[in-house]
DNA sequence: CTTAGGG
DNA sequence: CCCTAAG
């Protein structure tokens, strides 16, 4: 059939005129960020910190009344005590965190008691700028680099010094604690950031006042456990009966963390020269990974977030990072597993979730000015701890406990209503990594859904009333961590307005919230794409989880529940049993294709024709990492097909149709092309009366 | 690594 | 989206 040139603005089809770049040419590395192998995951920290502080506990009870340690901040009095302790001793002074703007500083010794206020000030100019991804991103390494240098690399004792609980986000005001440090590493936009602190100054750790600040309260979600009784809680809250007595060894054995860890150690260059040398042994663990058992992931998490989208981590991530994780991970396990005999298990469910919005009365609002500026301040990451003391006291009291939940005490959140969700992710992202030192990323959950797109505005999202603010949730879960600071525009070149995110959002944003569960079900047969379904995937949930349920795990509720079994079974991942659900992969999360990309797309098929995606790839989704050329290759599929289908069939985001248009035009003067390069090759010269010309 | 297709 | 066979 011949094809109306018409119909194509330009040029028309055109017949591919340049060769296949070489194939060299596919070098293409980006985002790959450097990201701090001592990147400690906020699990591990916060397992840590619990580690710690039941040794604290133990070994201070002999002189200190256990009272005493009650009273403190778990975290400072472990922080203080491990300084001591350990070899490298603290250093004094703060994290700074790079940007005048933006400043963390990390006091090595938080008074205990005090109440010591954390301020987050982003200037409005920030809000939703680059600055402020900039300055995420700095900060992120720069904890991490920091952390990493005053903590080893975690392994089986797991030292680290959670000296960087205590944060002080600030433009610079006074503080108490900001004495601890200068900006030495500030130098990031100045000027705008000059500004910014002009704008604001929370420098008190007061309650903002005028404004009303929305009160959130972060909870942690449960680092899972083993074992009953004993409650306990860390950060503030008083430590009721620490059965432990003797040191314990602290493991932590994340049944199905050790993917956090993946992503929180340290995204491995996707380079080759980076990846392991066997690559058929890649891919045999691929292989493993995938299909069959990914499906397990949901059943450790199902219970999770019930709500919220489970958080899952990006373990596809994997392939494209490397393995190096995985092994590393396995070795931590390794290592873990075999102090497990003796020591403390603590479990974690992967994700840190958090929920529950507190609105406060007074200050329940989301208004104000310009940034969106946030304070917090820290009565103490509270968490609940549930213990246990084995029965036995034999040598080494075996300490089994679970750790409930992690919570933020207050966190005031003071933006706009104009800000975007994408800013508002961030500021919380900026207090709860202050506190916990990176290695998370924020999602914002709204109505029990999770609010993925970052650039509306709360206004727009309806985050704004009271009202609205109780359904308003945060979640914390770990993060991938690939500040690509390069991949500012993400999207489609040409078609999207570059109000995109930023880096730093880019990663906040990426759905890794969906469960990773998600679309199985979900996913509508190729008619059309997008669709939020989302929340179509706590059902499957269920169903689908019992299927997979195992013995090992015999409780899914990844946190909750502690299954009676010994430590082997729950928080010691099998590494050394079956490849199972050690490696549960997890399907990638959906990510629907917006117009422009669609427009994107059919403009560069136009162009180049179908069957040249990594062309079409390289050309409009350079930028795109999450597209892939088979992605696109899929979705020009699912277009076609939706552009044959009735409208009312089709699901999802409308595709305009002017659009769906030119993919059949596209499709059936590509078919036609490829049908005669086809014919040709068998020598068949067939003509083709108005076949485009070649 | 890419394509092309089925699932 | 995933998985794979093919190239």
């Amino acid at each position: 059939m011949v094809l109306k040139r018409q119909y194509y603005g330009f040029n028309g089809f055109r017949v591919p005129s340049f060769p296949k770049g070489p194939r060299s040419s596919r070098g293409r590395g980006l985002l790959q960020k450097n990201v701090n192998e001592n990147q400690i995951c906020a699990i591990e920290l916060l397992a840590s910190l619990a580690g710690k502080l039941l040794q604290e506990s133990e070994s201070s009870s002999a002189s200190s009344n256990a009272s005493e340690a009650i009273e403190q901040p778990a975290v400072g009095n472990a922080v203080i005590k491990n300084e001591q302790s350990e070899d490298a001793p603290l250093k004094p002074d703060c994290f700074d965190l790079g940007s005048s703007e933006e400043s963390v500083c990390i006091p090595a010794l938080p008074s205990p008691n005090s109440d010591i206020k954390f301020l987050l000030k982003v200037s409005q100019n920030n809000a939703n700028d680059s600055i402020l991804g900039h300055s995420s991103v700095i900060s992120n390494s720069d904890i991490s680099d920091k952390i990493s240098k005053e903590v080893k690399p975690i392994s089986c004792t797991n030292k680290i010094k959670c000296e960087a609980l205590p944060v002080k986000v600030d433009g610079g005001s006074p503080n108490p604690i900001e004495s601890c440090g200068g900006n030495v590493d500030s130098g990031f936009g100045g000027q705008q950031q000059a500004d910014a602190l002009e704008t604001g100054d929370l420098a008190t750790g007061k309650t903002s006042n005028s404004k009303d600040p929305v009160k959130l309260c972060v909870q942690f979600p449960a680092l899972n456990t083993v074992d009953k009784n004993t409650k306990s809680s860390l950060f503030g809250d008083p430590i009721q009966d620490i059965s432990v007595k003797r040191r314990a060894d602290f493991k932590l054995g994340l049944s199905d963390n050790d993917e956090n860890f993946s992503s929180c150690c340290k995204p491995v260059n996707k380079s080759k020269a980076l990846r392991p040398p066997s690559r058929i042994g890649d891919r045999r663990i691929r292989k493993l990974l995938t299909s069959k058992y990914w499906k397990l992931a949901p059943k450790l998490r199902d219970y999770e977030n019930p709500r919220a989208d489970g958080e899952v981590k990006p373990l596809y991530r994997k392939r494209k990072y490397g393995h190096k994780c995985e092994r590393y991970h396995q070795d931590n396990f390794y290592k873990r597993r075999k102090f497990s005999d003796d020591g403390l298990i603590i479990a974690s469910d992967g994700g840190l979730s958090s929920e529950s919005v507190c609105n406060s009365p007074e200050k329940g609002k989301i208004r104000d000015k310009n940034g969106a500026s946030a304070m917090f301040h820290r009565d103490g990451l509270s968490s609940s701890v549930i213990g246990h003391q084995s029965s036995i006291h034999s040598k080494e009291s075996h300490v089994k406990f679970s750790i409930k939940s992690f919570r933020i005490p207050e966190l005031y959140i003071d933006v706009p209503e104009t800000a975007t969700v994408g800013s508002l992710k961030r500021t919380v992202l900026e207090a709860v990594t202050a506190i916990l030192g990176g290695g998370l990323r924020v999602g914002v959950l709204f109505h029990g859904k999770k609010v993925r797109d970052d650039n509306r505005t709360l206004l727009q999202t309806g985050i704004t009333s009271e009202e609205n603010l109780n359904t308003l949730g945060f979640s914390l879960e770990p993060s991938p961590i690939q500040a690509s600071t390069i991949m500012c525009n993400e999207d489609l070149p040409a078609s999207l307005p570059c109000e995109t995110p930023l880096p730093i959002s880019r990663s906040l944003a990426s759905p890794a919230l969906d469960l990773g569960i998600s679309d199985e079900l979900a996913d509508p047969p190729p008619l059309t794409d997008s669709g939020n379904n989302i929340e179509s995937n706590h059902k499957s949930f269920s169903s689908q989880t019992d299927l997979l349920t195992d013995r090992t795990l015999p409780d899914s509720r990844a946190l909750v529940p502690v299954p009676h079994m010994s430590a082997e079974a729950l928080a010691v991942v099998p590494l050394n049993q079956k490849p199972r659900r050690t490696e549960v992969v997890q399907r990638r999360t959906r990510r629907p294709f917006s117009v422009s990309e669609v427009e994107a797309l059919v403009r560069a098929v136009e162009e180049l024709g179908t069957g040249r995606w990594r062309d079409v790839k390289l050309r409009s989704f350079e930028n795109a990492d999450h597209r892939t050329y088979v992605d696109l290759k899929d979705k020009w599929k699912t277009l076609v097909h939706t552009a044959k289908i009735a409208p009312q069939q089709r699901r999802g985001e409308p595709v305009p149709q002017e659009l769906l248009d030119r993919v059949l035009a596209a499709h059936a003067y590509w078919s036609q092309y490829q049908a005669k390069q086809h014919s040709k090759n068998q020598g068949a010269i067939l003509k083709i009366a108005d076949g485009p010309t070649v």
